[in-house]
DNA sequence: AACGTTACCGGAAACGTTTTCATAAGTATT
DNA sequence: AATACTTATGAAAACGTTTCCGGTAACGTT
């Protein structure tokens, strides 16, 4: 039952017997040094000498070795993965941000486990503790949801680096025990806003979202009243509808907002989906956009762009918040958990969406 | 430094020591059994009595214990990790899969690891075995690319179900090494032509993918000959551009299509998103869709519907190839090793780009 | 009463690494 | 020549499970 300290099956030309799985003891035996010595050099540590790296090396190469992570992980006691929990929307700007982590974690030779948390009204970070524990993750990025009443000596506790990436917190301790990467909503949504009031609108319509969704989104509500309180435009509730995210809704609000006969000449919307949606329905009835009525979006997300009209938008810098979220976690993972909030900057994209009437601009 | 047979510090109410992390023989201890006991009731074996199992379970939720997963998969020497790899385009389409799939692989109790295989011009299988080795992976599922010259031997070595979803399978063996999720491309995409045939159209363009690129959407060509054979059309290749999923390419597409000033009065075009591209550059030159110009695209992402006017388009059933690739996965992996290739039924979405032309309908 | 079965259970050997510790050999210092 | 310090190395002890193997107790069967 033992191994034996012979030579083993060699993976041969044709060979039809192939040793299933190569372990650091046989390329400790097959190099003719110890174990320890292959650990060294696969974790590339100085002290091996330069001949016996190489010999290793070699046999490594040549017995087509790859280290088992499982063993790794038990040992160094966590698993080389990160792990990604999405909030259950199905959002492109958020499926854009997936594709930018994954490859800067591939870069760090790590591996990216994804989980999509679809329970509506769940308070994210409880998944979020149990995902880590569970799976034994190095790090975590959140995207999107919401940290409420957070148990910060538990997640300090756990030792592990969390980034919330675009995500709700509403907690007012003073412990900093996470790093975020934002933008920020309200500032952002009140210049667009402002855009659209120095083209000339007074009654500017806004599509938000659904007061029970606690999302970064809900201060784009926020940046639309301080920019009418600015400008000394009365906040109207009646110009208020919601939607969540979807084309759909979006579509939807836009209705109910259409039917109510105001004198409406533009609408602000937190979402370049609902946007979309917004206009299409818009359109439909006959509404020329952006002649008589203009629509601005928010996100930036691709298809915004190729609309017709192109809807003016808040571009959010997708790949570069990805990006950062992965570079913060290994940051706080190596420096020993000092934790950053960042902040990025947005762009105000004026399209065709986006139109100039009649009345003045806005002094400020 | 040895751990002592006494209880564990407790994590009592408010107390400030947490013992770091409950294992398996703290467990055994506490509740008073053998570790393999304790192990018993983990995996849910039958061999325990009744009153052992619901103490042991009671210390286990009393204590919070979380098994670790480094250590099961090691000895299990797997991971309880299914791989998906997606092929490098950036596409809603299988944004959308990789959701469905995550959900119905957490339902089964397990993680999933998402990579994405962003070099353009490389046979898939490579990255698709050398990513199973190094994270042993208990299964894998790929998401578009390109399998050619598989090494057969080396992934019936593996002994790791694969499943691959809407990917481009060129190799003519007989070995029966993977399952298949997909659509008939050519089928879907003749029928989707003949629609349009049907509405009267004869001269008919086509934007198709850039032949260097091996994806099963190159079937879709062969869809539009075909419907074009078997009406009686001849076939020309100047009514044929070529772009590569995106809207970008699509819009150029359709810019040097119109250019040529062919009496082109429908286009089909290989995907939604350059579908929508294509159709925004015919508006963008006065063209009207579909009065002037019909537009038919492929896939069934949300979008098209949402465009003005909405794009007619073959629906593949996203979320059940999803769903059906891990049922697939997971049934291989029981079942030892049977196979199956499965083919999903598509269905044509006429919508308002595609309109009704003078000419007489095809007889077929 | 002896025996075979069955239902439960514990000990201990894996699984494949990393890391600590000890040691041997070499080099520099006295 | 004795000492100390470096450099390279291997043996062995973890890491936390699962599972094989065996053993005990209870029970029914002869």
């Amino acid at each position: 039952m033992k191994t034996f300290p012979v030579t083993l099956p060699e993976t041969e030309e044709g060979g039809e017997t192939m040793k299933q799985n190569v372990n650091i003891k046989d390329i400790a035996r097959l190099s003719g040094v110890g174990i320890s010595t292959v650990s060294r050099v696969l974790n590339d540590h100085t002290d091996v000498k330069k001949e016996t790296r190489e010999k290793v090396l070699q046999v490594i190469k040549e017995y087509n070795y790859i280290p088992n992570n499982s063993a790794r992980n038990l040992k160094r006691s966590v698993s080389k993965n990160i792990g990604v929990l999405v909030k259950g929307i199905y959002n492109p700007f958020f499926s854009k941000v997936v594709r930018a982590i994954e490859e800067e974690i591939a870069r760090h030779d790590y591996s990216m486990i994804l989980h999509y948390n679809s329970k509506d009204a769940t308070n994210d970070s409880e998944v979020a503790i149990e995902l880590i524990k569970e799976k034994k993750l190095t790090g975590l990025i959140c995207l999107g949801g919401d940290f409420e009443d957070i148990d910060t000596k538990q997640i300090a506790a756990l030792e592990t680096p969390m980034v919330l990436c675009s995500t709700m917190v509403r907690y007012s301790g003073d412990e900093n025990v996470f790093s975020s990467v934002n933008i920020d909503d309200a500032i952002a949504a009140e210049l667009a806003v402002k855009e659209i009031i120095c083209c000339g609108h007074r009654r500017i319509g806004m599509i938000r979202l659904r007061e029970d969704d606690f999302s970064v989104c809900q201060y784009r509500m926020t940046g639309y009243k301080r920019a009418l309180d600015s400008c000394d435009i009365p906040y109207d509730p009646e110009l208020v509808e919601a939607g969540d995210y979807t084309f759909e809704t979006g579509y939807k609000a836009m209705q109910r907002l259409l039917d109510k006969q105001l004198d409406m000449t533009a609408v602000f919307v937190s979402t370049d989906l609902m946007a979309v949606g917004a206009a299409r329905a818009a359109m439909e009835r006959g509404i020329k956009v952006p002649e008589e009525l203009s629509i601005v979006g928010f996100d930036g997300i691709e298809f915004a762009e190729y609309f017709m009209p192109s809807i003016s938008t808040v571009m959010q810098p997708v790949e570069e918040m990805g990006i950062m979220s992965v570079e913060i976690l290994f940051d706080v993972l190596n420096n020993d958990g000092v934790h950053r909030q960042i902040l990025f900057d947005t762009k105000f994209l004026h399209r065709e969406s986006l139109r100039r009437v009649g009345g003045e601009a806005c002094p400020k």
